[in-house]
DNA sequence: TCTATCCATTTGAACGTTCATATGTAAGAC
DNA sequence: GTCTTACATATGAACGTTCAAATGGATAGA
């Protein structure tokens, strides 16, 4: 009744029988093969084929020293709430990481000194060559933890303030987003364009709000009583939509600091009885998922997250490779996604592209 | 100017030298401690926190012949859109492992011939120990595969059909779910409850129909005229809605396949100038990070994420330390989460709970 | 024919740990 | 005082791989 159990995988020395000759032409077979003669290196690639013999992890990290292996740290609640793209973001730094022989190893961790812990952790045992650190605020304590003690590691999220120390990050450029997305919406013709913000002191939400602020002087453009800032969610989105669009002069577009808002703007200008991207413009920021699930689907600031995660693998690749590498950092510009809610000619169908 | 390089991490010989002892009594004192004569014990492990010693893993792996890694995989989507709840459930996963002493390593891949090829690659250079599957369908290649090579695995997601082999898995009741949501509206006074679903033919939400049509029936409730199905999101559960909302018995209650769907609802529900919770209740399904960002809250039936990931990880973990370990399967109660969208004296304050 | 040279292949060692077993030492029984 | 027993600690081997260096055989030069 019992099935037979599978048979043990293969073994070097299985390999080397099986092509009649020792174990060490085997790895050289795999890892130097020009000191093969050709027949022998087919022999035995015939025989590491025949057996499915795939070196052992655990057995070449031992001698090599190393894991192939980068740490990332999954949070509770998947990055900033419902605009999450961290999930993207992992998808795609898995990806790249497997397009370069490595693997990503997840660790819970919640707050910075929680996450610490777990560097430690990992560090201490071996069990990561690296990680990738995802988001950072002021006065972080991690990147400074990993430099100290030489640990290979790559920011996504840049640095905002000085540091003593010098480290590799990428970061994009949230200025620069908010400000080609203000400038889309006046390219449509709207000149009353409000913004619907974070509370100030958020890192991410005041650069956000600059770049807005900056398109408008840019462009000769009104932002006095257009400003508006509150926590993210789609309910607070529509309350602050709502103030503005019952004033005497309410705005024609609103640039968001998030797709939550977005969204929350988009139902502002709905329950007003006006059309969401004939009427009124509406622009999110992140391209999450929930940009294609409204209707008209929403434009929105796209951050190019399959580029940003495959260099951060090869940044970080880089200092695992030779630690005495040179730091980079790169702020990359986001792009806008022009949807139904920001560009008539977009409404029908309704896309999602 | 370089500050001098961190130093090598200490091995188990270094410990032994500092604590004067051999090698193989500091591996005592942390694998057999009731070996030791207390005095010596107490001095081995004083210089392995000294030294901050810690077993590198990866000799250990090949001594032990395990990694204590379980694989899990990551998709581009990060589930079902946007109603993803394999965020949450994924750390959930991470924090349990870690409890018990595993990591969780991720890969990407799209599709199960994908999924598959990602097994075989893991399994055949053993850097995995097992594996978690997250989701389910009919015909389900996966699950075959990894029985048929006896990869210890366990599936959130049950088998759809019969299949030739056995294995441990969990699901939640969806059933269940929209049964209890349904009772909950009908609780509320409500007689006309519609239910908004997905298009026929997946099992998940065919099973979640069910259990509103059960309900129905249970309670003697109508059901003509009050199903509508539509693709997943925000836009078409608007649109599917006001479909019901335009007739002349309209339903006062809507049970939900998702979250997107739900507010969509509610979107419809207000354009009608009618108040959620209030007039018409509104209940979800999964209880994803949407719920909390709308206003008022969406109530939703919870699947608990949590308490599956803990038993998925000690289900892997049995069949790892016993591979002739018993086939566990479980289907587990969601839980309704009745917030403001569905129940009147939720409405204020607008809490998150 | 003998030695030098080169190349393909093999032998030896090491990565750091844990398991199995052997050694040594102190206490208890006769 | 010797022998046994029990217990604490040390030695040997193995996990599977890769790097460094040694071996062996063929070819070419003298």
């Amino acid at each position: 009744m019992d099935r037979e159990p599978s048979p043990p995988r293969p073994t070097i020395k299985a390999v080397a029988k099986h092509a009649q000759v020792s174990y060490q032409t085997v790895s050289n077979a795999l890892n130097a093969p020009e000191r093969l003669r050709p027949d022998t290196l087919a022999r035995v690639l015939r025989a590491v084929d025949e057996l499915g013999y795939r070196p052992t992890q655990a057995a070449r990290n031992l001698r090599l020293q190393t894991t192939r292996l980068i740490g990332f740290r999954s949070t509770r609640s998947g990055g900033r709430g419902i605009g999450a793209i961290e999930d993207r973001f992992l998808y795609a730094l898995t990806s790249a990481a497997r397009d370069r022989g490595y693997g990503v190893i997840l660790f819970a961790a919640d707050g910075d000194e929680d996450e610490i812990a777990m560097f430690e952790d990992l560090v201490s045992r071996g069990a990561v060559d690296g990680f990738v650190l995802f988001g950072s605020h002021r006065h972080d304590p991690r990147t400074a933890w990993l430099a100290e003690r030489d640990v290979p590691f790559v920011s996504f999220g840049r640095p905002w303030e000085q540091t003593a120390f010098e480290y590799s990050w990428l970061d994009v450029d949230g200025h620069a987003g908010t400000l080609a997305a203000t400038q889309h919406l006046a390219e449509q013709g709207h000149r009353r364009i409000a913004f619907i913000g974070w509370p100030e002191g958020s890192e991410v939400g005041d650069d956000r709000y600059a770049g807005y602020l900056a398109a408008a002087a840019e462009l000769g453009l009104p932002t006095r009583g257009l400003t508006v800032r509150g926590l993210d969610g789609i309910g607070a989105g529509t309350q602050l939509a709502a103030g503005l669009l019952a004033k005497a002069h309410p705005p024609t577009a609103f640039v968001c600091v998030s797709d939550a808002m977005a969204v929350g703007v988009m139902h502002a200008v709905e329950h007003r009885g006006l059309a969401v991207g004939r009427d009124v413009a509406v622009i999110g920021f992140d391209d999450s998922p929930l940009a294609t699930v409204v209707q008209p689907a929403l434009s929105s600031v796209r951050q190019p997250l399959e580029s940003i995660a495959r260099r951060c693998v090869d940044l970080v690749l880089d200092r695992i490779d030779d630690p005495r590498s040179a730091v980079t950092t790169s702020v990359v510009e986001p792009t806008v996604i022009a949807r139904g809610s920001s560009n008539p000619s977009h409404l029908s169908p309704p896309d999602g592209a």
